[in-house]
DNA sequence: AACCGTTCCAACCGCAAACGG
DNA sequence: CCCGTTTGCGGTTGGAACGGT
């Protein structure tokens, strides 16, 4: 083949692969190119397919069960993003690792310090001049998928300055906070938080752990 | 409106593993 | 085994889209 395409796929090109793999199957990645009438390399083929046009992908955002997979398989296997894909039927590797890269990795690790944004969001700015107590953060969770503990710094999720620690008992009272003041921080952890985080009790605990990340996935105005 | 910086993801590349003659 | 070819994987990047000034 003299000439070979790179770059972005068109519409055309999508349908040629379709509809040879439709009729003709996958036998020969480095072949059906010229078959299919594509100027493309079996790589880029299989590529397009594979992360793609492949009939059984998920496509849209991330669920929170997909999210909490994606960290738990990464605390446990590491950057082998295809073992990850197997436990996430019709996620691709290359797209669990773009989540990642993209969403996690500033949560999950060590690095949470270094990824300050270099613009906050205005709700952000506001919530740092009342002062807000910091009532929930995440570090030390008794869920170990998530535990930040390895983290030299921690997030936090924060409420309005009259917000009582005594009134966090459920995710509803959490909930009923957001719409006001509600803003993810970085911070470097000191003493103010662990003792405030004392008294609440596990299934508590990991009920705020839940929903900031599912505030953290819906969320526009949340910086990390 | 125009510019500029940032975010995100599709697609690339290099390398390693698997395959098969 | 060896060696050439094909497939699979993970890191990286180009550029479109977006958001802020």
């Amino acid at each position: 083949m003299d000439y070979v395409k790179k770059g972005a796929w068109s519409p055309e090109e999508d349908k040629k692969l379709i509809d040879y793999i439709m009729k003709y199957r996958i036998w020969n990645w480095s072949q059906m190119p010229k078959f299919a009438g594509l100027s493309r390399t079996g790589k880029s083929c299989r590529l397009r397919w594979v992360n793609y046009l492949r009939p059984d992908l998920k496509r849209g955002p991330f669920s929170l069960e997909e999210t909490q997979t994606v960290i738990r398989m990464y605390e446990s296997l590491g950057n082998r993003w295809a073992a990850i894909a197997k436990e996430l039927p019709g996620r691709t590797d290359n797209e669990i690792k773009n989540f990642y890269h993209t969403h996690l990795k500033k949560l999950v690790g060590t690095k949470v310090n270094q990824v300050k944004p270099k613009t906050r969001s205005k709700k952000v700015e506001k919530a740092k001049q009342i002062e807000m107590k910091i009532i929930c953060p995440i570090q030390g969770t008794p869920d170990q998928s998530l535990d930040f503990t390895k983290s030299s710094s921690s997030s936090y999720i924060t409420f309005d300055e009259n917000q009582d620690m005594n009134d966090v008992t459920s995710v509803d009272n959490i909930n009923h906070q957001v719409d006001e003041n509600i803003v993810i921080l970085e911070s470097n952890p000191d003493s103010t938080w662990s003792s405030s985080f004392d008294h609440l009790d596990e299934s508590v605990h990991s009920s705020i752990v839940d929903f900031w990340l599912e505030l953290y996935m819906a969320a526009d105005d949340v910086k990390i």
